[in-house]
DNA sequence: TATAAAGGTTCCAGTAACTGGAAGGTCAAG
DNA sequence: CTTGACCTTCCAGTTACTGGAACCTTTATA
């Protein structure tokens, strides 16, 4: 049994943020002692590691608990986590092309300025225009 | 001069934001009405799809801030602006890198998911041990 | 002219996912 | 016995809006 210190080490995570999902009741701790502090098992420990990583990923907290939940379930079916992961790829897809659209427009309008004393300056008036 | 309702019909942006710009002293209309309606000029318009377009780009409310302070400010440097620009790209660049990263994972983990009704899901053993 | 719709005002709350900080109890070491 | 490291709860702040309530004004219609 490990406290929130003992737990933000094994997992890498702040105890913050531990504290912030046992609060929304995403990972909540096995127990807690008699003077009230949260007790975490190695069990809790992994679910912690595991909304770390889906995290990482880009998952949404409450797309995590989706996660967490097909995670401890042994009777579910794999199409129910591909589907939930094809989903987010297609957002991050998206959000890659419309990023690269972005990059290429800024990246045009910044090549077009000369970046010296003067004042005039085709960023200013690309974002005026248009 | 417009009121909200017009200034919003020609910004093509919700009154919501217009007054939300005008609270924290973004974009602030040219007066009011005898009634208190905000009235918008042309300047001030102008100034609203500066920042509509600078949003676009991704620029943070603050960064508009300064870009607008830059773009009435004749005795700018067009140094100043790229400056900002090349940052925000750089930002940009790192962001793209990240979730092209994060696409590649999610992907390979994806693609090994079966999908069927069978529990095995390698997506969610990859979740739980990296 | 009465009234209803459309538009304006302020102010408060909520979003996502934490993070920082204050006030105070607990525990191990010296 | 005190110091410092942990732990607790609770409240506020972050970003950039957005929704809604309560209320006033303007405009169009019956």
């Amino acid at each position: 049994m490990h406290t929130i210190g003992a737990a933000a080490k094994r997992t890498g995570m702040p105890t913050k943020t531990i504290r912030y999902y046992a609060d929304i009741g995403l990972v909540t701790p096995e127990g807690r002692s008699d003077k009230g502090y949260r007790l975490y098992d190695d069990r809790a420990l992994r679910r912690l590691i595991f909304v770390r990583r889906a995290r990482a990923f880009g998952f949404s907290v409450e797309t995590c608990r989706t996660l967490l939940a097909l995670y401890t379930d042994q009777t579910r079916s794999s199409a129910d986590v591909k589907s939930i992961a094809l989903d987010h790829l297609s957002e991050i897809d998206e959000k890659l092309r419309e990023l690269q659209t972005l990059r290429d427009e800024l990246s045009h309008l910044a090549n077009s300025c000369a970046g010296d004393e003067r004042a005039d300056c085709p960023i200013l008036s690309g974002l005026a225009a248009g």
